[in-house]
RNA sequence: GGUCCGUUCGUCUAGGGGUUAGGACGUAUCCCUUUCACGGAUAAAACACGGGUUCGAUUCCCGUACGGACUACCA
């Protein structure tokens, strides 16, 4: 029988989310939903030292900024409820304790110090894995080397103590991971990873194991450096007797730096010249602030559709896909192996390509909130006609108030180079006229009405238009390019254009 | 150091025993345009290296190099 496919995207709140925690929900999410699945969020929040505030809200917000919204959630509990591994904190020592019964688990009591000295002893003897496994436990104190009344008093008087899987001492661990094919692990490389933490706490590899199994998860993709503790998850699935229905792993390609090498990671920021969060986040304890693609400009659609080609392709020549798209060409199949760098201007031409393709009503709204801001209204007409005059030439809707400053307020000085090669005697002759008839023109003024006024004023002043087009650019916008100048004219009105003409002819000289 | 993972244009990648090794971003040039962009076109640009296997290897195998992850009572 087929099981319903549930997949869960498990950070810990430990600030905020980074893009590569925001890709491996996103395949999580379209995975779920090609294969008519459902798609949780566990908060693994069991090291309570790295609780960070907000960074829970973080992930909420992120999630739904981009639509990739989880079917069961804390705050959207399913049946399998809760979905905080903190608030599932009774249930996790009935399953150490289970383990220690069959005997692939046990009681260790050493202290840190203890542990430091081990591995001290261990590296100055020059072992090369320094570590608590099947070798170094018996010279350790735990319930293996105690007597059973030592443990026994020990556990009762309360001494602290953490529960360590016994890893076999000779054993091929094999997993079929769905992207990177059998993985082989001898178990003499393990060591025995804590299970339960003295605070009472699981360790990540009991919880997500326990949690994964209790809330009936299918397949668990996450990212690579999960890898090596894969082997781990797997002895665990074992010891429980849960092989039968343990989840398919798919271990997802890193994200690197785009410059150098290494794991693109929270640190790296906006160091990089771009951020690594989705949100801006600031963080409660240093007040450090990071920036995020959201407030950067960039667009929900075109961030995700950009993110999912980092480390996926649909197999064909498409680049353009929207979320509904992207669940049905998904395929985790279809994941590469190579860890990926983060390429910022690719992330630029998607923002580019969905602004295109938005309609200008809505692109209207950044405009007329960015002038709202500035404490300038535009009316909705205006912000239209300044939205398809720019809507092909800018990254981000903030580019779009910033880029119509030159139409909001008449240029009081000119760009002296252009001046110095363009501007000249026939400019101001056709600028003068042109000013006066615009000053005989009555009714609605359309960028045809002023090219065909413009094309008739140069023709009775026997000019040229093509030698002083880029004067008349200047006089008006005081810069040598930018948009259609008619539908800037357009924009501006009559009147306007008139006085703007009237000024730059009084600045502007002609040098000969 | 050890274990594991990886390696096609600068970047994201397609492909896969015989291909002019394809696309996208970026770069350059041209066209369009009364400018700049947009758009269109073109160009430069890659199979890490060495051995096998094979008639033939970028593709399969093994090494090497390089890169990465992991190596906590963190996830």
């Amino acid at each position: 029988m087929t099981r319903e496919v549930r997949v869960r995207f498990a950070p810990s709140p430990t600030g905020a989310l980074h893009i590569g925690g925001v890709r491996t929900a996103l395949y999580n999410y379209l995975f779920a939903r090609k294969m008519g699945g459902k798609f949780l969020l566990r908060i693994e929040d069991t090291d309570q030292t790295r609780f960070v505030p907000g960074a829970e809200d973080y992930i909420r917000e992120s999630l739904d900024w981009l639509g990739i919204t989880p079917d069961e959630s804390p705050w959207k509990p399913g049946s399998v409820a809760p979905y905080r591994q903190s608030e599932r904190k009774e249930m996790y020592m009935q399953y150490a304790l289970d383990l220690v019964n069959k005997g692939h688990a046990y009681y260790a009591f050493d202290t840190a110090e203890e542990l430091e000295a081990m591995r001290e002893r261990l590296t100055a003897a020059r072992v090369v894995q320094p570590q608590y496994n099947s070798i170094t436990r018996t010279q350790m104190k735990n319930s293996l080397t105690l007597s059973k009344d030592e443990a026994a008093t020990r556990l009762a008087s309360g001494d602290p103590y953490v529960i360590r899987i016994k890893i076999p001492l000779k054993e091929d661990v094999r997993l079929n991971d769905m992207i990177r094919g059998w993985v082989l692990v001898h178990s003499s490389t393990l060591d025995d990873k804590v299970l339960m933490k003295s605070d009472g706490m699981p360790t990540y590899h009991l919880a997500n194991i326990v949690d994964d199994h209790l809330m009936g998860i299918t397949h668990v993709i996450r990212g690579e450096e999960w890898l090596p503790s894969a082997p781990l998850h797997v002895l665990l699935y074992k010891f429980f007797g849960w092989e039968d229905t343990m989840p398919q792993f798919a271990h997802l390609p890193l994200l690197l730096k785009p410059d150098g090498n290494g794991k693109l990671s929270k640190r790296d920021g906006d160091k990089l010249g771009f951020p690594v969060f989705p949100l801006n986040w600031t963080d409660p304890f240093t007040q450090e602030k990071a920036s995020g693609f959201r407030e950067q400009g960039y667009l929900p659609d075109a961030f995700l559709n950009f993110l999912v080609f980092l480390g996926w392709n649909p197999g064909d020549e498409r680049e353009i896909f929207s979320l509904e798209e992207l669940v049905e060409a998904f395929s985790i199949e279809r994941i590469g192996k190579a860890g990926t760098k983060f390429d910022i201007a690719k992330a630029k031409w998607y923002n580019e390509q969905y602004i295109r393709t938005k309609p200008n009503e809505e692109l209207a709204q950044f405009l007329i909130a960015n002038a709202k801001a500035d404490g300038i209204t535009i009316p909705q007409e205006k912000a239209l006609a300044i939205i398809s005059l720019l809507k092909d030439r800018v990254t981000f809707p903030s580019d779009f108030w910033r880029d119509s400053q030159f139409i909001m307020t008449a240029p009081k000085d000119f760009d002296q180079e252009v001046a110095s090669k363009k501007w000249n005697a026939d400019a101001g002759k056709l600028l003068t006229a042109y000013a006066a008839a615009l000053d005989t023109f009555h009714g609605p003024f359309e960028a045809g009405d002023a090219k065909m006024l413009l094309e008739k004023t140069a023709e009775s002043e026997g000019i040229k238009l093509g030698k002083v087009m880029q004067a008349v650019r200047l006089a008006i916008t005081g810069m040598g390019a930018g948009p259609d100048l008619m539908q800037v004219f357009a924009i501006l009105g009559s009147a306007e254009v008139a006085k703007r003409i009237r000024y730059a002819l009084t600045t502007l000289t002609v040098v000969s």
